[in-house]
RNA sequence: GUGACUGUAGCUCAGUUGGUUAGAGCGUCGGUCUGUGGAUCCGAAGGUCGCGAGUUCGAUUCUCGUCAGUCACCCCA
């Protein structure tokens, strides 16, 4: 199949059904973060380069090699967004949001990361996610994770797990740093030529490697927990007792360290077996120094960016073949005339009617015409033949009961009310 | 960015030790059934065998390149 065009590597379409089961996702999204007292933010989809060089780490990989970077016609340097929340500090403080104490955004749609494609990874993904600016105490931490878990929760998906860690902040971090340093040196010439090469730049990602090798270093490396000064451990006690008494349920994992630059404290992932390599779903944490670093006051911030795409995996994982409830009515016109007829009747519905008319222009026979209204699970069938256009009625069809009843044709109006009374 | 595997009809896949007209199931369309539905049976449409080059008398088959996908690494949503 030789197409001339293709969507570009690591994008993908929407096609129906998917569409649906994105739209019915986004749309339940809205619904929960309202709930919450979140409301919504839309940013430019690419912004200054710079605000994510500063906002998300030059070291990192997304600015290191993910960017989709560009100059345009008059030079300046843009980027497509690669992350939601850096562009959200940056219009929070262009609009002096800041200034009205504490505030409750999320956002939903498009990222870009130059990335090489695979299963649950794309070059354009969606992410939904929410920041909650102005609260340093874990009580932010435990609304934001709630409302993730939520999502989770509402649609039964069971295998998610979610796991839980704090990687101190700039006080206690640098000790633990200079111990884990310590104590991977002197075995580094045995370790792994990844681990080598992670000492130097993210001394922390040492702890998440997955070569054998490195693996009794890793287990023998001090733990994190214990190099927490007093306020981080407090903050991290009190987050998970608040869990407990959520009843959310989390694992611990060390492991979990994030690589983008302006995390401290709490860090948190929610993952699924489901998902492949890919398993993570949702990650987020705390990040109280990202606002002053982008130019802004000393606002505390704690957040998540959840992907889609993985999230519509894991349901589909979960209910592969679930029927769609019929719905709406097929309109069948059989021969030119009732056509004819039909054609303002059908308009009439569609502006009166919630659930949806469906109706096919073609020349074919009632058995064709019936076989698309179950395509459409549609819940009935509106049918007009010779034989009712000449007695001024149609047949009404219950696609779901297999009865039919002669409706008169007379009086749009009746017909409606007759149809809004059979439950339409 | 690195490595491995894959690429034949709308979908899932056969196949050709290189040789005239490339197959199946599902789906689509039509008939069976002048007008009552996810079934049966019959039939039809639908393919530059991802793209390009090379080897060869001849390539869908072999080789190389390229594009795309999958998996792992890296990293993350």
């Amino acid at each position: 199949m030789a197409e001339n065009f293709r969507a570009p590597r690591g994008t993908q379409d929407f096609v129906p059904p998917e569409s649906g089961r994105l739209n019915e996702l986004e749309a339940r999204i809205h619904v929960l973060a309202a709930r919450f007292g979140y409301r919504e933010i839309r940013t430019p989809v690419f912004e200054s380069t710079e605000l994510f060089v500063r906002g998300v780490g030059a070291q990192t990989d997304i600015v290191e090699k993910e960017m989709y970077t560009f100059a345009d016609r008059s030079g300046r340097s843009l980027t497509l967004r690669p992350e939601w929340t850096a562009p959200v500090v940056r219009a929070a403080l262009e609009h002096h949001l800041f200034a009205l104490g504490p505030l409750r955004l999320y956002y939903i749609g498009p990222i870009f990361r130059y990335e090489r494609p695979q299963k649950g990874r794309y070059r354009q993904s969606h992410q939904f996610g929410v920041e909650c600016f102005g609260f340093p105490g874990p009580e932010a931490d435990l609304e934001v994770i709630s409302l993730a878990w939520e999502l989770v929760r509402g649609y039964g998906i069971d295998d998610a797990v979610l796991n839980l860690n704090s990687i101190g902040d700039e006080r206690c971090r640098p000790a633990y740093r200079d111990a884990l340093i310590a104590h991977f040196s002197p075995h580094l010439a045995e370790m792994s030529e990844e681990s080598r090469l992670r000492i130097e730049r993210n001394p922390l990602r040492l702890l998440d490697s997955k070569d054998p090798v490195d693996v009794p270093y890793v287990q023998s490396a001090p733990a994190l927990e214990s190099f927490l000064c007093a306020p981080c451990r407090e903050h991290f006690d009190a987050l998970k007792s608040y869990l407990d008494l959520a009843g959310i349920p989390f694992t611990i994992n060390p492991r979990i360290v994030r690589g983008l630059d302006y995390y401290g404290r709490t860090v948190f992932e929610i993952t699924s077996s489901v998902l492949g390599a890919q398993s993570s779903v949702c990650g987020g944490g705390r990040y109280d120094g990202l606002v002053q670093s982008l130019g802004g006051p000393d606002v505390p911030a704690v957040g998540f960016a959840l992907g889609m795409e993985r999230f519509l995996m894991m349901l589909q994982a979960r209910d592969s073949q679930a029927q769609a409830p019929r719905r709406g009515l097929q309109a069948i016109a059989l021969g030119a005339q009732a056509r004819t007829v039909l054609a303002p009747i059908v308009a009439e519905l569609r502006r009166t009617l919630e659930a949806p008319t469906f109706a096919d222009y073609l020349e074919r026979k009632l058995l064709a015409q019936l076989k698309i209204a179950d395509g459409n699970r549609a819940r009935y069938a509106l049918i007009l033949g010779s034989d009712e256009l000449a007695a001024g009625e149609a047949v009404l069809r219950d696609l779901e009961h297999r009865s039919d009843r002669r409706v008169p044709l007379g009086s749009i109006r009746v017909l409606v009310e007759l149809l809004v009374e059979a439950g339409l």
